[in-house]
DNA sequence: GTCTATACGCCGATAGAC
DNA sequence: GTCTATCGGCGTATAGAC
């Protein structure tokens, strides 16, 4: 693995213990490097942080993606939540660290926020195609799906930095588990019971597996 | 008004518009005194943060107080809401800041922590209040209560992030009103229509109302 | 590609005059 | 109580040797 590589995991590893603020310097020598070759490899602090947003935000894009389904199963809607929540841990600093990644540039900002976008809107769509399954009684009007996305969405990123400040301590797999009953506590008025069944059971069952790592 | 009193209303008023990284020098330049002349009002800039800290948690749990109650009302049950919106926005740099804060100290961390704490517990407690008067079908396990009530929090005190990061402008009346919105929402499975019909018209109501000043 | 050395600026905090 | 002046430290970023 080359210095460009150990630069993005180690400053996901540091920020996600340190929040945002860990600084260059404090970074190379973490890594056992020199201040100053981590300017070989990246223009600057903030361009560290925007391959960081690219990654993530591509990892959960494709989780998220039921763009060619016409009907969700409780397996695939379980892997929106498992994968997602895997991911969004493995960042857990981009969204605990928000404001203050975005207010210090300008393109940061405007790639955070078509992040947030579109991720709400494929749950939106995941959520569509799971109430067709569900024939629930409670039905949404459009307004209040988008909310209860939103709120899906300030929950799922918003944890990890509760758990964090209020555990005192960093995230482990029993914090993620617990994202998931959060999750999903919120989506069970909303479906039928055979189905919010299938999904738990799903959703543990998937994440007792080992993730997917890559090659 | 004294010039400390007017150092922690300018520094609630810039760490909400730039994040809480606000440095003493350019909140000395804000209000137009004298960096050193903040020392002579405050130990160190940490000691800023922590009265405000202190200022929003009892005003928070002035307003989530309900343990003088054996059965919540819609009036009372809304006005929790509403007035916890309005303190949450009027300190939300508190949380949309919270790790980089409490990482930086040790007893703030403390007594962050005891905060949320405190605030979830009310929060379960005016809940079990008011499901007695819901007699809704849909019940909750206590370990499901505490889990919905964090949910809440996380949305409560999440909704002003996301909205600044997202809408890319300082919060106003408007986004209030939302984030009331996507509360009410994560409620209405949970009591009765009788009662989610009143709460939400009180909420849009008191909301309506200017807030009490203090004198 | 990686290093050392260093410039530059900003911030927190203090000293001491008024 | 408020000011000016200033110290010391840290963080980003660059220059240039190897």
């Amino acid at each position: 693995m080359g210095n460009r590589e150990k630069i993005i995991r180690g400053a996901i590893e540091l920020m996600n213990a340190r929040g945002s603020a860990v600084g260059t310097s404090a970074l190379a020598e973490h890594l056992g490097i020199s201040p100053g070759n981590l300017y070989y490899h990246f223009r600057n602090r903030e361009a560290i942080v925007a391959e960081i947003l690219t990654r993530c935000a591509d990892d959960l894009h494709a989780i998220l993606d039921v763009s060619d389904q016409s009907e969700i199963s409780p397996e695939r809607f379980a892997s929106c939540y498992v994968g997602g929540v895997r991911v969004l841990f493995e960042y857990r600093f981009l969204f605990s660290s928000a404001l203050e990644l975005v207010s210090s540039d300008a393109s940061l900002t405007a790639a955070y926020r078509k992040f947030s976008e579109t991720s709400v809107g494929q749950l939106k769509l995941a959520l569509s195609l799971a109430r067709a399954v569900a024939a629930s009684e409670r039905a949404l009007t459009d307004d209040d799906a988008r909310r209860f996305c939103q709120n899906m969405w300030l929950i799922w990123t918003g944890w990890p930095r509760y758990a964090q400040v209020n555990l005192g301590r960093d995230m482990d797999q029993t914090d993620q588990m617990e994202c998931l009953r959060h999750l999903t506590l919120l989506i069970e008025p909303y479906v039928t019971p055979a189905f919010f069944q299938a999904v738990s059971e799903q959703a543990v069952q998937q994440f007792a597996q080992p993730p997917k790592t890559l090659a």
